[in-house]
Order: C-alpha cells, then structure tokens, then sequence
DNA sequence: AATGAATGAGAGTTCATTCAT
DNA sequence: GATGAATGAACTCTCATTCAT
C-alpha cells in the first residue's frame, strides 16, 4: 500500500495526490485507506521515513581503519548518495524534492546529515582540508551533490552530458577546492 | 492583471492559487479572467515565462570590455542566479522545482542556460580554466547553484550557516576548482 | 431559500439537515449554497434570527394608557406567545427547540425576554403580585409557556386534551398563583 | 453493553454516538455489535426504554397510608421528573425532545403519564383540588414540569435564577393555583 | 466588457453495515 | 462467538469553469 502511495505521489506530485486516487489505485474503497492510516500526512510521513532509511542504509561508514583514505570515503558518499538519488528517484522525492510547505519540516533527514558531517570531520581531523569550519564544509558539499541529483531528476529532457561524467565533476570539483 | 496573478501566487503559492482569490484580489469577477486566459494553466505558462525573463534580465552581461574577467562574471552571474531564486521563491519552485508530469515542460529555461554557456566559454577562451568542455562545465556549475538554491527554499527550517557565506562556498568551490 | 432550508430543518432535526439536501430540494447543486451562505452554521443563524424576529413583532407591546392591566397584557402576551409557536412551529422550533450544543449560544432571544421581564415587572410595580422577584417570577412563567408550546409541537400524537383549554389552564395557574 | 452505550450516549449525546466509538468503548469489533443488536436504531429503541423505566421507578408512588398527603406526593413527583432530566439530560433529549420525523414515535412515556394521572386523581379523589378534569389537569402540570426541564437543559448559557428556586417556584405556581 | 448565478466534479473524511474467515 | 477488512454512501466544502444576461 505504501509502495502504491509512492508511486501516486511520485507520478502526480504532492498537491495532486488524493486520497480517492489511491484508493482506485489499488481497486480500494477510499474509506478503507483509513483503517491504515490517520489521514493524507501520516502516509507521507510514513513514506518520507522509509525514504530516509534506505538511503541512510546506502551510504558507505567509515571502516575505522587507519589506512583508510577519508577523503576518497567522502567521495564515495556523496557519490552514492547521488547515486541513490538517481535509482530511487521516489525515495529521492519523498526525503528532499517534495515540499508540503504547511507541514511540520521532518528532522528524519538529521541522521543522513550527521552522518555526512562525520566524514567531513575525519578530512579535517586527518588535516586534508584548508577549512575548518564543519558546517559550512558539509552543507556545501550537499548543495552539490543535491543539485545534480534533483536536477538530472527533475530535467529529464534536458541534454546533459554524460551523466557520470557530470556527476564525477560536481563531486571532484566541490571536494578538490578544499584540499589542502 | 498579470501583476496581480504573481502577486497571489507570491503570496500563496502554488498549491494555494486559485481563480477566486485571483478575482477577488483584482476585484473582478471570477469569469472575467476568462476573458484574458484561457484558463488556470495559461496564467502560469505567462507567469513561468515573465520568470524567467526576469532571470535573465537580472543576470550580469559580458560587457565586451577587454579587461574585464569573465571568472569573475561567471561568479557574479551564478550568485545573482541564486538570489533570484531565493527572493522569488514561488517562482523558483514553479519554474524549476516542481514536476507535474502532465503538462509538458516548459523549456524557457534555454535562454539562461545559453547565457551561462556564454560566460563558461568566456572563461575559456581567456584560458581561465583546466578545462575545455563548455557544457559539461556549464552543467555543473548549474548544478552547484541549483543545489544551494533548491535547499535552501525547499528546508528552510535546516539550521543552516549564514547564507551568504554558503552560497558563496558553494560557488567559489565550484568555480575555483576549475581555475588554471 | 431560507425557506427551503427552514421546512427541511424542521422535518428532518438538525442531525439530518445536509448541504445536499438542502440543495436537492432547491434543485441546485450542493456547491451553489455556499454562494449564499458561507457554511451550515450560517444558515441556521439567519433562521434562528428570523425566527426570533417574527416572534418579538407577534407579541402585543404595553400600550402606556393609564387603565390597561398589567395582568391581562400579561396573560396576552403568554398567550401570544404560544399560539405563535403552533402557529409557526418552524420559527418556534428554530427559536426554541433545535439545540446545535456545540455552538455559541444566540442570545437573541434575550429581546423577547425583556419583553417579557416589563410586563412582569409592570404588574409588580402595579402591586398585582405577591413576590416582587422579576427574574424568578418572569422565568417561572416562560417556563410555562414554552412547556405546553413544545409538548404540544412534538408529541402532536398524543391524546391532549382541547389544546385551548390546555393553554388557559396553564397560563392561568401561572399567573393566577402570584396574583395578591 | 447496554450500560456501555448508555455511557457513551451520556457522554456525546445523539449526534456524537457512533457505533465505532461504542465497539472502541467495549473493546470489541465493530461488527460484533451487530450480533446484539440488529442496527443502531435498536440500541437507541433499548436506551430510551430503559430511560423511561428508570424515570418511572424515580417516581415516587403513593404508599397507599391513610394519613399521606396527595398534593406532597404530587410535587413530590413533579420534582423528580424534573431533576431526573437535569441529571439525564441526553436521555431526556432523546425522550422528550427530538423529534426524528422518520421513526414512529415511541410512546414508552405512556406509563410515565398514567403515574401522573394517578396522583392527580389521588388529589381530586380527596378533594384538595378545586378542579375534576383529571387530564386537564394532569397535562397542565406536565407542561409545566416538561416546561423547566427541557429550557434549563437547552439553554445552559442564559442567565437562569437558582435552578432549585426556579423548579419550586414553576411546581408551587401549578398545583397551587389548583387547591381549594 | 463584464457579471452573478450555476454546475459538476472532486477534495478529505466518517459512517453504518456486511461478510469471509 | 468474534474479528478485520472492506464497502459504499454520505458528509461539508472548494474548485475551475461556463453562460445567460
């Protein structure tokens, strides 16, 4: 039920979902959508945290290693996390793209934060970055990574250059110019 | 009368835009927009397209002066890009954002996409950067811009850094990264 | 319109009363109401306060001549009073009988009240009464009143005796009982 | 469950009863209610008789003593009636004052007014009462005590006297006017 | 050129009720 | 006996749109 939420919701947008919509899509009643759920919010809230979980689950951890190379682990993150994006376009949507502007914001995207923070961390720990300044540091580095995502997502007719090689730029270039 | 249109949907944004409260801010009749629009979906193509203009209106020109340095107006140009996004929010959304997979999309985009070209192969040609690929550069750099942009707008209650130093970042580590 | 919606509160409660009842009975559309009336609660008010106007203009007014009996203004006017009930059992079923609990009361029964209270309060200073307690006095007898005007509206079933000589009767137990 | 469809009718009245909240209440499936009672209407139909039982067995009997006091018992009883809908006010609603045009009505009241009946005769019989009719007479008084009742219940927001005094008043003014 | 009245569809939601299990 | 899932109709209300005037 949820998967076909998804889908409506992927298909038609936030503001075009309806809960009759979903109902017929699964050859439901609509009232019967209630015996599962509240109301219209709890199924995206629902949808937003299962979204936040797999790509939480994606995301590559620090081995703890010493050999380890905190620099290319970031890399791979953002990578993967643009990767993620690019093969779950739903779970994309659901966690950074749709915008139900009158709800609550959902935190549940603070562990895919932190867990970003952490490795910019490392880099700066190991002395591999000019900067200091962790916040900054992460949330420019997720800038990038989300604008090519939403925007290879969202532009699908758009004639980008080779996909991977766009993606490979965007993350060697936000990642390089901090480098010491 | 277009005015009025961006007004409201300034103010309420997409979701909330609806051809009453549209009459009743110009005072009108409801059916008398008819007369001037065919119907909801051409206020916003006219809208959508004004939008654009004004991005491109808004966006720094090469002024063909021989000292000028195109890094700079490259740099120049993707901050006023941000800027506008971030003071025209419901614009942005509509015109960038948003997704409604039955309307075609609009590709007005062109025009600011060819001026961004323009500047990148500015840049080149004074062999400013490493790299030759126009549109590979081009699309990355947009990616960089929309990324900040795009969250920003869309997680407004992220407990961000200033913005300005994060746009900024974003940018100059974009750019900077290409610089010979 | 009020008229429809008027018959159709009254044959089917306030429970029963729907939007799109009202408007089948109209031949409307359900929508079209709402051009009139901004919700449900509106109309009931507007037949609520109609009710109570026509109920205040029914009831006789003290004339001032210095040789009217209070006493027999008074017993007119209760009587008044309850034949306007049977007479109009849809304005005394709205004044009176629906009770939406959840709603803010109206106190715009409070004028026929009033109405009320002077010619109570015209027979206590003309010493006709024993007790001098208008409010108790005034209470006891609206009391009266509205107890036969209700039985007699929603048990019309009943094997009531001649519903004149019910009404005298109780009137006159009312008044006769405080009389010096 | 009768008693627990009793609570849950005292608790939100005609309107707020639903049979979701009553099969909540029991901690039973909704459609188990249905192996009781074949729809709502019966539970109601079961509610209502049980109200006017208990009503009934509220009133006061004659004890049949050479010495008791009819007009006493009388008022007695009148009193009772009417604090018995104060404390029961949605089961007095639900007897006395909707009127759901589509069910026959009930006449469970019946027994109620013969109770009444009795007392008066009880009073005629021994001569305290200046008047013979004893059905006049018995639904004067039932007008006045329905009279009280049903105002205090529907309009608890209007500045009312003391409920106790009022009550006495409205019951002393009716048998009072009667005796001899 | 402009309006007011009207429509029909559709929104989210809740309900009494049924029925296979 | 009892349940969970399901239905279908009803609810209030809003919308884009039309059209006679």
């Amino acid at each position: 039920m949820l998967d076909a939420a998804r889908e409506l919701f992927d298909r038609v947008g936030y503001e075009g979902f309806t809960m009759r919509k979903l109902a017929k899509l699964m050859e439901y009643s609509p009232g019967n959508i209630y015996l599962y759920f509240k109301d219209k919010n709890e199924i995206f809230d629902c949808l937003v945290e299962e979204s936040f979980s797999s790509l939480l689950a994606a995301l590559p951890q620090p081995s703890g290693e010493p050999g380890e190379d905190p620099v290319a682990l970031l890399k791979r993150s953002l990578k993967t996390y643009v990767n993620f994006g690019l093969s779950h376009p739903n779970h994309y949507s659901f966690a950074f793209l749709f915008h139900p502007a009158d709800r609550p914001r959902h935190h549940k995207q603070r562990p895919a934060y932190e867990s970003l923070l952490l490795k910019v961390r490392l880099c700066i720990e190991k002395r591999k970055f000019k900067t200091t300044d962790v916040d900054l540091t992460a949330q420019a580095l997720w800038a990038a990574a989300h604008g090519v995502t939403s925007l290879l997502l969202q532009r699908p007719a758009f004639p980008w250059v080779a996909r991977d090689r766009l993606i490979q730029r965007v993350i060697d270039s936000a990642v390089d110019s901090l480098l010491v």
